[in-house]
DNA sequence: TATATAAACTCAATGATTGAGATGTTCAAT
DNA sequence: ATTGAACATCTCAATCATTGAGTTTATATA
């Protein structure tokens, strides 16, 4: 019996098919989740930090605006004791980062600002990602990835309801 | 002037609107990347393993079923010295999880495989995960979980690429 | 004024990870 | 056969991020 060896170039392409399932989904997701972390890690070796530390740095540059980032929030974020906290912070502000600002209203908290070239390195730290996605996003149409975009929402609000 | 607080239900829901850009989609993926790992940490503590341990067993998991996992693919997987898969594994076999087989061929090499409640370990790991990625995908027709399906691919293939 | 709660920090102990090197194995060349 | 290079994994001491308990300073409540 000769090698079937069939090259599945790009699957569920066209609308006939079976649709994916569950199973599916979740070696997919997985997989990209895996390889998100691999980047991560390769860029922050690069740059003389931790994963935690990166992670720190996309907490703050995602942040909602109107929301000030806190050690308290990235303790409940990174999932770090509060002592882990303000080492990475120390690390963060050492190396020029970001900047630890007191509240003015209530002087128990503190507030973590970029400082220097923090937000560039945070978003440098993306130059993978972005350039990965975006060859993703040009083989889609504007109907396909408003789609994806909706599945992407979805899933972070269920993630997000499911973590808590 | 009174405050506009629009509630966007559903962004993305229309056929109408702009299409979704490439600054939206990084924001996205960031954070559902962050609130994987939120889950998969969770999990960790919950059964007194490490990260590093459920990725590994992730790895195992969702290992191509005709490539072996060995410690020197973990090394390169996981961004890991050989010390530390060594660790890794030591804690997982220890417990329970997996099993050091020496292949018979090559005696250099030791393959992986999951031991007692392993495998079972590492798919209730996902149970949340599951049950998230199911909600969402309730809300997708078969069609649109067809496209969905096909940028996971382009994406994991990209990243993939990326990151050599 | 006292008391409780809160946010962030300190610091000694823990323990995962690193990095250099050891061990055992295969393969090619002599 | 024997030597030597490449390889996969493991060992172990040193490093360093993280933990966990307790301290400090500030706010809120009675």
């Amino acid at each position: 019996m000769p090698e079937q060896h069939e090259e599945p170039e790009d699957p569920w392409k066209g609308d006939g098919g079976p649709a994916p399932d569950l199973q599916t989904y979740a070696v997919l997701l997985r997989r990209m989740n895996a390889e998100f972390n691999r980047l991560a890690q390769h860029f922050a070796h690069e740059h003389g930090l931790h994963l935690t530390d990166v992670q720190a740095l996309i907490e703050i540059l995602d942040a909602d605006p109107g929301t000030a980032v806190t050690p308290g929030r990235l303790r409940e974020r990174l999932q770090l004791t509060s002592g882990a906290v303000t080492a990475c912070l120390d690390r963060l502000e050492k190396a020029g980062h970001v900047q630890r600002v007191r509240d003015a209203r209530d002087r128990r908290v503190v507030h973590i600002h970029y400082a220097g070239r923090g937000r560039e390195l945070a978003r440098s730290s993306f130059r993978p990602l972005a350039r990965s996605t975006e060859a993703a996003m040009r083989r889609l149409s504007d109907d396909e990835l408003r789609t994806v975009a909706r599945f992407l929402t979805l899933m972070g609000d269920e993630l997000d309801a499911q973590s808590r």
